[in-house]
DNA sequence: ATTTTTGCAAATCATTTGCATATAT
DNA sequence: ATATATGCAAATGATTTGCAAAAAT
């Protein structure tokens, strides 16, 4: 396990190669996703946008991080409180540990999970094409630092 | 893994010994879950008291099924577009294989995921607390039957 | 020049809340 | 009798949409 790159420049290179168009809005929006150390909710960057990229619309900024999720740049995750809400991510890593301590996304690496849902198909018939993992819990450094875990999380 | 049990008098007897009060308007959201095959959202469930129970209020299934959730008698999972659903499920297993044909819902044992969590653990230090997994495919059934799956899945 | 993208305001959709009334224990 | 739960309507919050103007190719 690593932790998830900074996204950033590579948001905007990978615009670049993409077709789709370099504008000044998408670039704020990268910036601001790359300033960033933990997941974020769309109203975090429409917050900061207020102060920091006047003018930068709403709807702007939802249809940035559709099309960055779509381009797994940014993956969208659902908190354990049902909030929605997006982080970092290499394009081709697809799960996450979240550090429910200080928010950051540390990339897994799902080799055992594999193995585990192609158990499943095996087992029983069901052909899976999609999963979503979402790992919760607290970081070395979130540890070490004393903070508690989240009160009402099951033991997994 | 086994079909998801058909939940219904199965609501009803653990509100029994809860403490929670057996209303009438939470039997009447429990028998709609329990005739329900598959995942099935909030305003599903309003769309259908409508009908057969008129007077229900949005609000009264609303906190039910929040209710039922809290008691584990009902999961909330994300689907692959984002959208918030609920399957009714046993009290002790908390994965689900959802098939994108007919919406069932399949428990699944998750011994290995376990083993998978834990190894994350050992290796990074990083201590799990809560996870949520959900697996998207298609069941036995629904495979004969020559459904498709769902455009856009990633292979898993 | 042409197509894509933007910002805005309004529309939509999901979920929650306040509160007086009704209901289960 | 008393605490809990309900229905309603209004509030809130998140996300989407229509469209004319602006920016990128």
């Amino acid at each position: 396990m690593t932790a998830a790159p900074q996204a950033g420049n590579e948001l905007v290179d990978a615009l670049e190669g993409s077709g789709y168009r370099l504008t000044e809005p998408r670039r704020a929006v990268a910036e601001m996703i790359a300033g960033r150390q933990g997941h974020f909710t769309a109203a975090d960057l429409i917050d900061e946008a207020r102060g920091r990229h006047p003018g930068l619309g709403r709807a702007t900024v939802f249809r940035a991080l559709e099309l960055f999720a779509s381009l797994n740049l940014v993956e969208r995750v659902d908190l354990p409180a049902g909030e929605h809400a997006y982080v970092a991510c290499e394009r081709t890593h697809h799960h996450h540990a979240i550090c429910t301590g200080c928010g950051r996304a540390f990339d897994v690496d799902d080799q055992g999970l594999v193995d585990v849902l192609a158990a499943i198909g095996r087992r029983s018939g069901f052909r899976v094409t999609t999963h979503r993992l979402e790992i919760f819990g607290l970081c070395a450094s979130c540890q070490a630092a004393g903070v508690q875990p989240m009160p009402g999380s099951r033991p997994a």
